[in-house]
DNA sequence: AAACTAATTTGAACACGTTCAACAAACGGC
DNA sequence: GCCGTTTGTTGAACGTGTTCAAATTAGTTT
């Protein structure tokens, strides 16, 4: 028995502790939902959350990473039945956006920690490297199938496919403070922005030789260079002390 | 005496208190630094640093909107002297770096309140709106030299000018993040990156027509429209209840 | 099975941001 | 000078996220 449930006892735990915590969170907000809440409805004591999850932040980041990888398989769907470039980059923006809106009461927890640079889960740091990385190879395989993305200079092509990146990140910031119905705003603002970067792109080999010197410096300068294994933001030095707060 | 003094006793605590936690947030860091520590440093009770600032949030905001004032008074004085467009862009973002980058010790607590959505001094919140339309402001003034934007169409112009502030904010997020050495990292992306922008502008004219509907659609729909007293965000319609942290 | 180790679970305790009822001081009107 | 009102000030108390030493349980070794 203890091997048919290949899930050590522990593993149940953890996940009766996310479960919880993720239907409170839906239930009451982020804010709204206490640690011991969160191990009351899981039937354990409030340490018992502390000994799977570091912090409150943890829990809704482990989330974070489950639908991204999501969102990713969705979109991957789509760019096997399109080349439609505007199309791939429509699917990607509106996949990241599908999986969050179910989860509206969550983003407030999400963003803060993502956004917080004194956080472990800050969106520059090495916690989220994964879905970063994840995130940045989607928008470069979204716009791969287009003829002049193809003969694009490498360098020119890695910031242009941070730019879009930076652009969804916008849109998530965008997407959080929409109150709109069905955030409705936000979609429209997608679909519009695309549209006008889309029209744009044709003219990137043209525009990039003119601008390769700057190219080159924005990217080796400022760190941003190199593929899967790189950090694309400047928190590269220190090991992620991660001071948070409620300590000295 | 009540008169010769013009500032009521309670200004002289305010003050006391804000250079106070000023003081301590540069020395020991936003989150290193208790409202007591603060309440002690200025000699009055807890409950007094709560009579004038209703968070510790709002004291750090509250620094912000000095600060803010000061790098817009110090661009204007640029603005003076030049009527190039690269060199406007440029002194108009360094010079909210160069306010900020003596307090970086401020800033995880600044940005942490500002990209909160759910806290009253959002990004997009009312209580943020005057910093806000400054900064928007600004950048619009900054390219208003240039003849190509002169004759440009106003929706198109804003969408533009929209477009750079939100590049100055993900130069903000970049730069809070920066560990290099006097964050030169975050001045060189921010150098080549506006030689890029203003390589671009040029071409503005012609591109604008071309996407007339997607601007359009973009300011309307998104709720982007309007001048000084409009809101660019999503987050119009609530009167800001702002449910913080430790409400039920 | 007994002894030992590692994994899990507990809940009291801590420091924090924030609230609030009570109190004190300053001020204005008469 | 007295009274009432506004303004300022206090510190105890609350609920929070987080820590930790101790207790308990499961798994492994002898």
């Amino acid at each position: 028995m203890t091997r048919a449930t290949r899930a050590t006892k522990g593993e149940e735990t953890r996940d009766r502790i996310h479960a919880a915590a993720l239907s409170l969170f839906r239930k009451k907000g982020f804010d709204g939902t206490t640690m011991r809440d969160i191990a009351a409805a899981a039937e354990v004591a409030l340490g018992a959350a502390y000994y799977y999850f570091p912090s409150k932040d943890a829990i809704v980041l482990a989330y974070y990473e489950r639908t991204n990888a999501k969102s990713t398989e969705q979109t991957e769907a789509v760019f096997a039945t399109t080349e439609d470039v505007r199309a791939r980059l429509g699917a990607a923006f509106h996949a990241k956006l599908d999986v969050l809106a179910r989860d509206r009461k969550l983003l407030s927890g999400l963003f803060r920690s993502i956004a917080d640079p004194s956080a472990d889960g800050s969106i520059f740091g090495e916690r989220t490297r994964a879905v970063r990385d994840d995130s940045i190879q989607l928008f470069d395989r979204a716009i791969s199938p287009s003829p002049e993305i193809a003969a694009l200079d490498p360098a020119a092509r890695r910031v242009l496919v941070l730019a879009l990146w930076s652009l969804h990140m916008g849109v998530m910031l965008y997407f959080i403070h929409d109150t709109s119905p069905k955030q409705q705003k936000t979609r429209t603002l997608v679909d519009h922005t695309l549209d006008l970067v889309v029209g744009l792109l044709p003219l990137a080999p043209q525009l990039a030789p003119m601008f390769g010197a700057a190219i080159g410096s924005i990217l080796a300068e400022a760190g941003l260079l190199g593929g899967a294994g790189d950090v694309p933001g400047p928190d590269r030095d220190p090991p992620h002390l991660g001071a948070r707060a409620h300590k000295r």
